[in-house]
DNA sequence: TTAAGTGCAAAAACTTTGCATATTT
DNA sequence: AAATATGCAAAGTTTTTGCACTTAA
């Protein structure tokens, strides 16, 4: 799990600085309940709310940044636009079930689904980041409902 | 596998219709090369060129329908908008790697991965679409490269 | 001190929508 | 004939970028 310094250290290690926005974001992220995400917007309301605002360009640009460093998980769920999560290994780390009707999103671990990723990373050479199941289904409320899609 | 004649069935179960855009769709899917996807504007162009010219906003409408009846799968790699393709069932199910540096995709097989989705959906109760598994990391070149990010 | 980071505003990229027309059943 | 689908143009949403200023190291 990241802390401040482990994130500094890291960052130092590529010539990059640890900022102020960095530092909150990632303490947003690291505060947040298991399974809670957050998308670029919503960040930067909240951090409105909190009287501690960041430019959503920050915003956006320390999310990627964070995700490609493998701090943050990079979620395509329903909505339209990404949701963002903090990164943890097992036994918090997670998939999730979507119905691709009412958007209804469901979190389910599995460990063996992390296992097997990571395995393939390796095989390949690759050094693994984050590793996501994402299954797109109809709930059965929706399979009752008789509305159209 | 979906044909032209089982499209044509599914879609009157809803009262829908089959047209010759929501046809020629399928049969580009249907034709490209295994591990083939394309973005609604990649289809948009391909049609184009092949003299048969559909709208973009109808094929943003149907991406979406025939990802929701489970004919295509969206994926969401590394270019930042989606892309499609045929879905398909074991043996022929994939999953993708994604190296978060250089965007470079590579497919892999693992049925018992679909098992367990499979799996998943129906202990919630939900009908099955699409799973998938993806996985970021990074490329072994990219791990040895100096380049930032 | 100097290279990296931020904020702002503008632009770009992607996707959806309203509406008149055309088409499937 | 009636309801769905298409195409166009306009609008909406999400994300990126250029640049002057600020700040971490």
């Amino acid at each position: 799990m990241y802390t401040v310094t482990s994130l500094k250290a890291e960052l130092h290690e590529r010539g990059w600085r640890l900022t102020p926005q960095r530092e909150t974001i990632l303490q947003i992220f690291q505060n947040l309940p298991t399974g809670e995400h957050l998308s670029a917007e919503d960040l930067h309301v909240l951090l409105q709310q909190d009287g501690d605002p960041i430019s959503l360009s920050t915003i956006y640009r320390n999310l990627k940044m964070m995700s490609r460093m493998g701090i943050l998980r990079e979620l395509e769920l329903a909505e339209g636009h990404k949701h963002y999560e903090i990164n943890q290994p097992a036994p918090y780390h997670h998939h999730h079930l979507i119905c691709v009707r009412c958007n209804k999103t469901t979190e389910f671990k599995n460990d063996s689904i992390l296992k097997m990723g990571a395995k393939t990373a390796q095989k390949e050479g690759y050094h693994l980041l984050d590793c996501q199941l994402t299954i797109h289904a109809i709930c059965p409320s929706c399979q009752r409902s008789i509305l159209p899609m």
